[in-house]
DNA sequence: CGTTTAGTCTACTTATCCGATAGGATAAAT
DNA sequence: ATTTATCCTATCGGATAAGTAGACTAAACG
């Protein structure tokens, strides 16, 4: 399940793509316009600022604005900042990876194989989906 | 992430798989073997009983045995039994849907339609990996 | 300067859920 | 009747998610 604050999060970036090169934008405007709880989304703006995504204004006219061209924000760097693992098993994590408790050998488990699959297919899709793919009205990289 | 509940059972699933038509296999016997602790186990397998993936017997020689081959036990049904929707956010779920609280339309939301991806894709491996596959030394079902 | 504006930071609350355990009830075999 | 093993209900601690409070800092602007 995504949370809450992942989703926050892409909606605010995507508010701030939309909104291109107008100067910074205000957290209340966007909790405002995305219905996002504001002191929630201060936090949530506040990492992605920490992480080089967003950049930021303090006083009167300030507010946050994207660093790069939402062509090279990809989805899945914001997925790992605010998610985490993109894996849904820490044992086939790329960038997070933990051994499991249970099983003696990976290689065998068959859960594991499985679980790869899914990795690699999600991960096809938020690295090859960019912010400016979001904020289109079609937005989808693959047939359906 | 996936639960340990739904790891567990997906293990323990395959575990009976490969005992094949050897009779009932107790709890204790798939506790051990595959390192799940014996009263979360008891629970799982009781609601994959439930749900009809397994049947059991009660007292001396009893256990757990699987009431279909493993070919036609698709992957998707467990998962959405032991862990609840595929979908990694409800609006986009097929059989856990929920609307959000926030987004006024799930048309124009640019999360929804990317999370429609992700479940797409997901599905398509879940779907289409039945427990026997979980049991092949080499299951990919798509090429890497 | 000082007031306003808006982001920064720390800490806390609250609720929910996950993983696991305890202990007795039930039913089958012998 | 006794043993074996599943069935069932209840509970518990810890972690995490979601959100809130309040004080601090810095920029603009008169």
């Amino acid at each position: 399940m995504l949370s809450k604050k992942t989703k926050y999060g892409l909606k605010a970036l995507s508010y701030l793509a939309r909104q291109d090169a107008e100067g910074p934008t205000q957290i209340a405007t966007i909790s405002q316009s995305e219905n996002i709880p504001q002191k929630f989304l201060e936090s949530i703006l506040l990492s992605l600022r920490k992480s080089g995504f967003l950049g930021s204004k303090k006083g009167k006219g300030g507010g946050y604005y994207l660093l790069k061209p939402p062509e090279e924000i990809s989805i899945s760097e914001v997925y790992r900042l605010l998610e985490g693992p993109i894996a849904m098993v820490p044992c086939v994590s790329l960038n997070f990876y933990e051994k499991c408790d249970d099983c003696p050998d990976e290689k065998t488990c068959s859960v594991h194989k499985l679980m790869i699959q899914v990795r690699d297919n999600t991960l096809e899709i938020l690295n090859n989906t960019s912010l400016s793919d979001l904020i289109k009205s079609d937005n989808y990289i693959l047939e359906a």
